[in-house]
DNA sequence: CTGAAAGCGCTAACAT
DNA sequence: ATGTTAGCGCTTTCAG
C-alpha cells in the first residue's frame, strides 16, 4: 500500500482510494459494495486506504449508474385551494398524526439507508411539482399521505407509473397500492364497549363523511350498534379538528340532551367534546362515556384519558415504506392493499 | 426540427433531444438553465424537442458536475439514549412546533427548487450517520432542531465544515450560524401584561433548566417583576411536556395557594396547567391569569383560549433556509446569529 | 480473483 | 451565438 502518494485537491475519490492501495477503482468498487470475490487480503488492504484516505462514495455518481437514489418523497397532499389562505404551507402537520407516519417511516427506512424527502402538495403547482421531482430522478418512489377526498394526487401518480403507495384507500378505486386499517372492525370495538358499559342511548360524531375512513367509521359503528339491538344512532359530522369536536359535541347536546354514551371519530375532536362536556357539568364516564379513535398524544392529554381505538399507524406506515420499497426493486410488481386490525385501549373516558 | 428520429429507449436525454432539434447538447442545456445568448428561434425549436420527448433532466447527472444536489437536511435532535425506549424515531414530532418549523422551511425552500430531507438523530449512531450522509453529497447542508442541551450535533456539524443552521443558540458557545426569538424581551411581555392586569403574587412554569431557552425565559421574567416591584418569584420547572405542565401546577397550588398569576413557558405546559386550575375550581382569568408562550396551536385548544407570547416559528425557520442557502452559495461565509422580537397575542387566560 | 475500459447524462470551458 | 470536447465519480461488463 503506497501510503504517501499525494491526493489530488478535493474530497478523495475512489481513483484516490485504488492509487493508495495498490489496486484497480474496480476492486475498491467492489470491496465498498461488499461483493465477494475479493482476496480477503487486498480487503484489508484497500479498507485500510480509505480510512487513510477519509474517502466517501459520492452518491451522485453512484445514483448516475445504478439509477437508484436512495430517497423516496414522503408527501402530504390536500385537495387544493390551500395556497391563498396561508403564507406557509404544511399547517397541516399540526396534527400529531403525520409525525407518527413520519417516524413510522424513518424506523423502516433508516437501517436501509434510505431517507424520505419531506413535500407539501397542497395546490395544483405544487403536486405537479411533485411528479416532475419525481420524474427528474431525486427519489425513487413516493409514500402519499392524503387529507381530503378529492384530491387528485393519488391518480397522478398511478398514472404516471411511478412507484408510489397510499396511506389510506382513495375514495374512488385507482389502481394503487395502499395501506388501512379496518376502520369498521375498530367502530365495531367501541360499540361492543359503550354496549357493554351499559349505555343505552348512543350517539356519533363522525368525521368528514367525504373521506372513505370517515365513512366506515360510522357504518361500521351503526352496523354494530344495530346488532346490539339499536337501530338508529344519531350522528353529527366534524371535520377531525378540535374545533370541530366541540360544535358537534354541542350540538349533540342541544339535539339529544339525554345521550349517556359518544364515539367520536378521532381523539381531536373527542378532546374538544370532553371539554364541552365538562362545561356542561357532564361528568365522564359516569354520565356520559366517550370513545376516540386514533390512541394519539391527545387521548392521553384529555381528562378523564381517553378510551379509543388505537390505530397502528406507525406500524402502517412502516408497512407502506416496505411496499414502496418492493414496488421499486420489482417494478411490475402487482398493486396490493394491506389491512391493519385496530384494538382498544381502555382508559377511563369509557 | 426532425419529428420522427428514433428515440433511444428508456427516458429520452438530451442527446435526444439535441437531435431531434438538429442543434447540440450544450445549446440544449443552456436553453433549460436560461442562459442568454441562444437565438430566440432556436429556443423555441428547442422547447418543442423537448415536449415532443417529453425530457425531464436527469438531476443525478447534474449534481455530479454541479456538485449541488438541491436537497437539504432537515435533522430532529435529541441528546441520545432514546434509542432503547421507542421502537420509532421521531415521537417528538408530536408537538406541533415541528410542523410548524417544516412549513416554515418548505415555504422558503420549495420556490427555489429545494427539498428538506427529513432526518431524526436521536442515538450516536443516527448522528454519526448524519454525517455521512451529509458527506456523500447527499444534501448541500443542514438545519438542525435540538431538543436537549447535551445533543453533541451541533458541535459535530461545525466541527465538519459543512454548511449548517441552528434553530435557538446552542447552550455552549459552538461557531456556528443560528436563529433564535428573544426569549427574554418576550418574557418581559408577559410579566407586563400579569402586572398591568393586577396580578399581585405571580409564580412562573419553566421549561428545563439545562436549555439556553428555559434559563432566558427565566430569568427575563425575573428580571421584569423585579423591575415592577416584585423581588421574588416562586418557579416551578417542566421540560415543555402536557403533564409536566399539570404536575408543576399541581405543585405550585400546593406551595402558593394564592397565586393569582403565573407564566408558563410553553403553551402545552400551560394547556395542562389550565386543566389543573379548572380541576382545583380557579376561574381563569378571574382568580388566577395565565401567560403562555408560543402561540402554537394549542393555545387555541385552551379553554379558555391562552394568551400567549407568540414565537414566530415559520419565521425563523424560513430565515433558517435563507441563512443555509447562503452558507451553501459562499461557503467562506461568516458565522451568523438572526434574532426575532416575539409580539404578545391577547386571549382570554389573562 | 482482478484490471481495463466503456459509459451513465450532464455542464462548462474552450473553440469557432 | 453555437458546437466540440473533456470530464464529474462511479459501476459494470468483459477480458485475462
Amino acid at each position: 500500500m503506497n501510503e504517501d502518494l499525494p491526493l489530488a485537491s478535493g474530497s478523495p475519490t475512489l481513483e484516490d482510494v485504488a492509487r493508495v492501495a495498490g489496486v484497480s477503482r474496480a476492486t475498491v468498487s467492489r470491496v465498498i459494495n461488499g461483493i465477494r470475490n475479493v482476496d480477503p487480503a487486498i480487503q484489508e488492504t484497500v479498507r485500510q486506504a480509505i480510512s487513510t484516505t477519509g474517502y466517501v462514495p459520492n452518491q451522485a455518481a453512484r445514483s448516475l449508474v445504478t439509477r437508484r437514489t436512495g430517497a423516496i418523497a414522503l408527501v402530504v397532499s390536500g385537495a387544493g385551494g390551500e395556497s391563498e389562505e396561508h403564507p406557509f404551507p404544511g399547517q397541516v402537520f399540526a396534527d400529531p398524526f403525520f409525525g407518527r407516519v413520519a417516524g413510522g417511516i424513518v424506523g423502516f427506512l433508516r437501517p436501509r439507508g434510505i431517507h424520505p424527502i419531506l413535500m407539501f402538495a397542497e395546490t395544483p403547482e405544487a403536486r405537479a411539482q411533485v411528479i416532475t421531482y419525481l420524474r427528474q430522478g431525486n427519489a425513487d418512489g413516493a409514500v402519499l399521505v392524503s387529507t381530503h377526498a378529492e384530491d387528485p394526487l393519488p391518480r397522478l401518480l398511478a398514472g404516471s407509473g411511478l412507484p408510489a403507495v397510499l396511506f389510506a384507500r382513495p375514495a374512488k378505486p385507482i389502481p394503487i397500492s395502499y395501506v388501512d386499517v379496518a376502520h369498521r372492525a375498530g367502530a365495531k370495538l367501541a360499540a361492543d364497549h359503550l354496549v357493554a358499559r351499559g349505555c343505552r342511548r348512543v350517539a356519533t360524531v363522525s368525521g368528514p363523511l367525504d373521506v372513505p375512513a370517515s365513512q366506515d367509521r360510522l357504518a361500521g359503528f351503526r352496523d354494530a350498534m344495530a346488532a346490539h339491538g339499536h337501530p338508529y344512532i344519531p350522528c353529527v359530522e366534524g371535520n377531525f379538528t378540535h374545533d370541530s369536536g366541540e360544535a358537534a359535541m354541542e350540538r349533540l347536546l342541544a339535539e339529544h340532551p339525554d345521550v349517556d354514551g359518544v364515539f367520536v371519530a378521532n381523539d381531536l375532536m373527542a378532546q374538544g367534546a370532553l371539554l364541552v362536556l365538562r362545561h356542561h357539568g357532564r361528568r365522564v364516564p359516569d354520565d356520559i362515556a366517550v370513545v376516540g379513535f386514533d390512541d394519539s398524544s391527545a387521548a392521553l392529554a384529555c381528562r378523564p384519558p381517553l378510551t379509543t381505538v388505537r390505530h397502528p399507524v406507525e406500524d402502517m406506515a412502516a408497512e407502506m415504506a416496505r411496499l414502496l420499497l418492493t414496488h421499486i426493486e420489482q417494478p411490475g410488481h402487482q398493486v396490493t392493499s394491506v389491512i391493519f386490525e385496530p384494538t382498544l385501549v381502555v382508559r377511563q373516558s369509557a
